[in-house]
DNA sequence: AAGGCGGGGAG
DNA sequence: CTCCCAGCCTT
């Protein structure tokens, strides 16, 4: 087919899209080819509700670019890096995303975007500050693979975001989700993304029976989404099918809506939320966690540096651990500070008990007042701190430990201000 | 291939 | 409560 009979096609497809008739049989459509369908196995899977057969799952591919690039030119939500393609703005905005909502990411865009106007800034920075910018949001070696990954793009690619699959898949903190996602957006390069949205919806459109977390699996909804990759706009294409996952096909989906329902063998069937197939998860185990609030002649609180390498690396806590059952909370919290910084101390009356749930466990963090009775200094291996209370806004904590600082203060402010009730 | 790694919003 | 989100890294 050459350039002019394909605009013809395309405007064929256009119109009867736009007229709320998408046809399946258009023979100037493009097709999934059977072959890839074959390759990756999809034309002979029972997936437990029918015989899947080829014909029934040949995408018009044309037709599908056209209803989603539609749907999204009318339905985009704004966000503050779809005003740029500023490669670094790009970046960031795809770390802050990883497994983050828009809503969610978009006040840490602004405000590390306008701290860290450029990469330099950025590998520049104290990772301290990084960490404190990035309190909040979860998943810090984020933050400690983007303060690396800026040193590294300064070092190596003079400060620039590379824009090639392999360079991007080569920086801290960057993989096959994000290289993609980059290159695409950023530089309009051909790479079809696969994030969760973009699985939701593949694995509905092809009522895909195998559970996605394969990595089998993994491969064939790639193939699948880079065949359908409009590849005169990538960026756009992908993220208009991200956005539909979002906005669309949701894990409770509005399929009434879906611009691509009639091309969905999962609408079809009447069963979307079969899909994606996902092996139950076992549920999360609960902690109890005793920690020491510990103050010195002046008042100052003691906090320490949690390891780079621990969970929650580079974020600071009050000294403690994990209670083991054959002990009380407060023999807990008196072993732990012992054990971790050398300190002996009298564990007094609890302050306050906060539960909290992380992605694999829950804790209930049970906070003491501590008396210290050693004049020891501490001997611990982690950094450490005398704190007075308006110091602790400048260290980031994590989220039980940031609440459990809030109830010191306003503790404090109720005291000396005087409590009238 | 499987599990660790945060926090928040929706239902 | 449960689910899951613009995933990556380590083992």
């Amino acid at each position: 087919m050459n350039a002019e009979d394909f605009m013809t096609a395309e405007m064929t497809v256009l119109s009867r899209f736009l007229e709320g008739k998408p046809n399946r049989d258009l023979e100037t459509t493009q097709l999934v080819s059977c072959e890839l369908l074959r390759s990756v196995g999809m034309d002979s899977i029972n997936c437990g509700i029918n015989t899947l057969q080829n014909d029934s799952l040949a995408l018009p591919v044309a037709e599908v670019q056209y209803a989603l690039s539609a749907w999204f030119e009318i339905n985009k939500r704004e966000m503050p890096w779809r005003i740029t393609r500023n490669p670094y703005h790009i970046w960031l905005s795809e770390i802050i995303l990883q497994q983050t909502r828009v809503e969610q990411g978009i006040p840490y865009f602004m405000r590390l975007t306008t701290r860290f106007p450029t990469v330099e800034s950025l590998s520049d920075a104290d990772l301290d500050e990084v960490l404190q910018l990035w309190e909040g949001l979860g998943y810090y070696s984020r933050a400690r693979n983007l303060h690396k990954a800026a040193k590294m793009i300064v070092e190596k690619w003079s400060g620039l975001i590379p824009s090639a699959l392999d360079d991007l898949l080569s920086i801290p903190g960057v993989g096959p989700y994000t290289a993609a996602a980059i290159s695409s957006i950023a530089f309009g390069h051909p790479h079809a993304v696969l994030d969760g949205n973009v699985i939701r919806v593949l694995s509905r459109i092809f009522a895909f029976p195998e559970d996605v977390a394969l990595s089998s699996s993994k491969q064939t909804l790639h193939k699948m989404a880079s065949a359908l990759l409009d590849v005169r706009r990538p960026g756009d294409h992908n993220e208009s099918m991200m956005e539909l996952g979002a906005l669309v096909c949701t894990p409770k989906p509005d399929c009434p809506i879906c611009p691509v329902r009639s091309f969905c063998k999962g609408f079809e069937t009447g069963t979307p939320t079969q899909f994606p197939v996902k092996r139950a998860k076992k549920k999360t185990p609960h902690y109890h966690i005793a920690v020491g609030v510990i103050r010195d002649e002046e008042g100052r609180i003691f906090i320490q540096k949690r390891s780079l390498d621990s969970m929650l690396g580079g974020l600071w806590e009050f000294p403690g651990g994990k209670n083991e059952s054959t002990e009380s909370y407060q023999q807990t919290c008196r072993r732990e500070i012992l054990e971790e910084t050398g300190m002996s101390v009298d564990v007094g009356p609890l302050i306050a008990s906060i539960p909290h749930a992380y992605s694999h466990f829950k804790i209930t963090l049970h906070a003491y007042d501590c008396e210290l009775t050693s004049s020891t200094i501490p001997s611990t291996a982690l950094s450490w701190e005398w704190a007075v209370n308006e110091q602790l806004q400048e260290y980031a904590f994590p989220k039980a430990n940031r609440l459990l600082i809030n109830m010191l203060t306003q503790q404090e402010s109720g005291t000396t201000e005087g409590n009238n009730d």
